[in-house]
DNA sequence: TACGACACATACTT
DNA sequence: AAAGTATGTGTCGT
């Protein structure tokens, strides 16, 4: 929900303000309708600023490659604002790991597969002044992921071959009953160096901190998209998870899959930053996040890795943007007073994300926030949890293992990544290996977020408040978001906004 | 130094 | 209009 968008807005917006302004201490000082004055001021130039930043972007993009265009976000169109507004790291193309094919009636013609795998992150990274990508350990980032198949076929089985090099099982073909995705992260330049992603929840150091976890998707289709996608609520119910398994892949026959085709996983940080974050360019080390497709080949939560999609190198700085003013984004100007560079300045970051080009495909580029917050809710414990077809465990239990008052339960996964045992354990907590099925859990607390993921939108629908955020940018002056803007999202993504 | 935790102030949502 | 909650960030202690 708000995360997102909010993030972006505050970062973005006052943040930067009171940063330019004078630092926290203004803030304390300043009156505070003063500073929404401000805020509201810093807005409306936080787009402007935004856009330029993207313009940075694309240029670099396109040396990235794979990045997806300005143009390309189409979906996102309707939100265009904020998507163009937003520059987010770009993704290396996909890697596959091995082969999937449909299993076709004759099996003698296997069908080949492509999987696309899209992932935005937002909120967190910026584009420092030298292009370099850029975030704090200490603040969130957020990260939407989907994937595709093409051509793809619902009902039709699909098996998944691990290339020879890449997997133990080299060799093996599994029956692929379902995928599921999940965020990692390692040292660019040496993949084998991995970095600990962590998940907190709305309350922080409060509640539980946990890795994040894999989280059954559908892949995504024009179709799947929109409607699909509202298990949430009840679609939490582990029926449609089998579903998916089940038949295969969410097949469009219950309507709305169970499974979302998109998740966000919200509040990630990494857990370590860089060394020499900072400004030493000497030795400078880069994390690449990394968007991980898995295939549920069934085995005891067996999960194996399909292909995944690296993103750009990214600086993660330790200390507090207040120490790294400098850099900051200057470039973008943001804005309001050249100050801007303040602290806030890496706030504005990119509220929204973007989506690639290929986002268009089903639409789904369209901003899915939905899923967002079902991790929370999983970890919370609440688990709604089903996870793969065979154990059912968890339920109810996880429920009131959550009750409001040890409202998080974290489960401090061992294991979080080493081993994958399908861990019921896990199921709550979103374990690794536990796939953690987008739904809304009931939980104690945090309520608001996890009912926005439920409702409906699993799009564009309405967009949480990022829709609105971003329109109070244009509009400027409401303080209050109010519902400005009941963007509605046609269905293709156009959204309205009132003012 | 870098990180974890605490705490404050702000921003946004309801 | 007020209150609550989530997030950013400064700072302290380790």
């Amino acid at each position: 929900m708000a995360h997102a968008p909010t993030h972006a807005h505050r970062t973005g917006a006052l943040p930067h303000l009171g940063q330019q302004l004078g630092a926290r201490e203004q803030y304390s000082t300043t009156t505070p309708s003063f500073r929404r004055a401000s805020e509201h001021l810093s807005r409306s130039p936080s787009f402007p600023g935004a856009a330029q930043r993207r313009h940075q972007l694309t240029a670099s993009q396109g040396s990235l490659a794979g990045f997806a265009p300005p143009t390309a976000r189409m979906d996102s169109g309707q939100y265009a604002s904020r998507s163009s507004q937003t520059p987010v790291p770009p993704l290396q193309p996909v890697q596959t790991l091995g082969t999937l094919q449909y299993q076709n009636e004759a099996a003698m013609n296997p069908t080949p597969i492509t999987v696309e795998i899209h992932g935005t992150v937002d909120k967190g990274p910026f584009l420092s002044c030298d292009q370099e990508w850029t975030c704090y350990r200490r603040n969130y980032l957020a990260c939407v992921c989907s994937y595709t198949l093409s051509p793809y076929y619902p009902n039709i089985p699909i098996q998944f071959t691990p290339a020879s090099a890449s997997t133990p099982n080299s060799g093996q073909t599994f029956q692929v009953f379902g995928f599921a995705m999940c965020i990692s992260a390692v040292v660019a330049e040496n993949d084998q160096q991995s970095i600990e992603l962590v998940q907190h929840t709305p309350k922080r150091d409060k509640g539980p901190i946990n890795k994040p976890s894999k989280v059954a998707l559908a892949p995504k289709t024009a179709s799947s998209t929109h409607h699909s996608m509202m298990p949430y609520g009840d679609g939490s119910t582990v029926p449609g998870t089998r579903g998916l398994y089940g038949d295969g892949f969410g097949t469009p026959h219950a309507g709305g899959q169970q499974l979302p085709a998109e998740h966000t996983f919200e509040r990630i940080q990494f857990k370590q930053a860089t060394q020499n974050n900072g400004k030493r360019r000497a030795a400078q080390q880069y994390y690449q996040l990394i968007v991980e497709l898995w295939a549920d080949v069934g085995g005891p939560e067996h999960y194996v890795k399909v292909a995944y999609r690296k993103s750009a190198k990214m600086i993660v700085r330790g200390r507090s943007p207040g120490h790294y003013q400098n850099e900051r984004r200057g470039s973008q100007g943001n804005g309001p007073g050249g100050s801007a560079g303040g602290l806030g300045g890496y706030a504005g970051m990119g509220p929204m994300g973007d989506f690639n080009s290929n986002a268009m495909l089903g639409g789904a580029g369209t901003g899915g926030y939905a899923t967002t917050y079902d991790n929370r809710g999983n970890v919370y414990g609440s688990a709604r949890a089903h996870e793969m077809p065979d154990e059912a465990l968890i339920s109810p239990d996880d429920g009131k293992a959550l009750d409001g008052s040890k409202a998080y339960q974290y489960y401090p996964g061992a294991m979080y990544d080493g081993h994958h045992e399908r861990v019921d354990m896990f199921n709550h907590r979103s374990g690794p290996e536990t796939v953690v099925i987008p739904s809304m859990a009931p939980d104690s607390k945090v309520k608001n977020e996890y009912e926005l993921g439920l409702l409906p939108r699993p799009y564009n629908s309405t967009p949480r408040a990022a829709d609105q955020r971003q329109h109070d940018h244009f509009s400027d002056g409401k303080a209050t978001s109010g519902g400005y803007y009941p963007s509605i999202v046609s269905p293709t993504g156009m959204n309205m906004t009132m003012t």
